[in-house]
DNA sequence: ATTTGTAAGTGTATATTACACACTTATAAT
DNA sequence: ATTATAAGTGTGTAATATACACTTACAAAT
């Protein structure tokens, strides 16, 4: 019927888009290549698919070497297959991305495989189609931002309504006004408003807000999350 | 720095979810297997990537065997990797949704490969993780059907409001109100209407509408096609 | 004790969009 | 001329989005 003598076994790669947000900007991971090819330039982490694992276990997996994270939510964001990506041998790339939170992740990571944080806007061009998976990425996150809570990954625990805002404005890249989100906000009726003042940047202090999981998981999809 | 000695070579498969609309459902084309494994039940077309050839042409390769279609709208919609999808030997696949006009088409594929259309509701169980496929296509579907005119590719050149109503309350699984409907259509300036009438539904018979490129271009992105 | 500087916090009016809803019209067949 | 059928049309109300500026709480400085 048809012809399967063609099937061609290759390797299949797997990048991690890492995004963090340090309460200005909207950051990703890169990491200085250790190894050849392109050794020296920024990449993405990433890793190489086992027969014996399915694709989120090994994003999971390579997120966790390099940076030394588990629970951590990812996504997947596409596969990229381009017949030279990779210069050494046929290989296709599928791309996930994780959230994470900078603050308390950070100082693990700082270290090892020379992994730094970068504005997604101001990062160095990376090797191969890397570029690419990350647009990719920022697009999907946009999506899911729009639906989802996306701030229980991003942000503490503990967050003050201007650092949620900062945190909208970094994603999709513009400047909103502070009482129509916080109006927007309370109407989704997802945050628990706690006693305790975040003092660090103004002598009033500003309320600290927590996710409500339950809350949330009860209004879940009735209105996206923002209008843009 | 870190092992890759574990690098394995597997195969990458390619399906298709073919979606149709006939003027009331939305629907599917599925073949049944004329070969092993799980012959004579009902799958997905498919196909293996080939190392010199990229995912999307891959795709658009395989719907051309199965359908004698070229030129089609295809979308990648996310890769599969359960370690035992494929009995036969370790394999992946990428899923990738294509959006044809049944009316125009249909006669060619009829008879090859026992393909055949079934309404995405009642369609039958299909093989290995294809009915999971066939959900993630439905919601990415959904998903731009919200922000791009995808009649451009389900309908034909020239279509009747009933019938682009219907084409969004079939994927939507909702029913709209008709003069709401015309009225939001109207408001995005992306259709000609025609002096021609489809007769063929009542004596008055209604007007055929296009969809015009250019003023759908000029308006991209500037508000939701249709909000529900 | 008073003043001062800083960021937090708050409300309303207007414009836009979504939604609910029912009768008239054009035409072919009889 | 009558009749049956689907096409075509508009308005009022509710909900949501947007624009916009002053007051408040507090700590630090005097």
């Amino acid at each position: 019927m048809y012809d399967d003598s063609d099937k061609e076994r290759l390797l299949l790669a797997v990048d991690c888009i890492v995004f963090g947000f340090d309460g200005e900007k909207l950051k990703i991971l890169l990491i200085k290549r250790g190894f050849e090819p392109e050794r020296g330039k920024w990449s993405l982490i990433g890793g190489f698919l086992r027969k014996s694992e399915v694709l989120q276990d090994a994003a999971t997996r390579i997120l966790s070497v390099y940076t030394g994270l588990d629970d951590i939510y990812m996504e997947q964001v596409g596969t990229f297959s381009d017949v030279d990506r990779d210069p050494e041998e046929r290989t296709v790339s599928t791309a996930y991305y994780a959230l994470i939170n900078i603050a308390e992740h950070s100082q693990k990571l700082s270290h090892r495989y020379s992994a730094q944080w970068f504005s997604v806007e101001d990062a160095p061009p990376l090797i191969f189609d890397h570029d690419r998976m990350v647009r990719h990425a920022l697009e999907r996150l946009k999506i899911k931002a729009e639906t989802e809570p996306i701030g229980f990954e991003l942000l503490p625990d503990k967050f003050t309504m201007l650092r949620l805002q900062k945190l909208y404005e970094a994603i999709y890249n513009v400047s909103l006004d502070k009482r129509n989100f916080i109006n927007k906000v309370r109407s989704l009726d997802i945050l628990e408003k706690l006693d305790e003042k975040d003092k660090t940047s103004s002598r009033k202090g500003s309320f600290l807000y927590r996710f409500d999981a339950e809350k949330y998981h009860r209004a879940e999809r009735s209105r996206s999350l923002l209008n843009l």
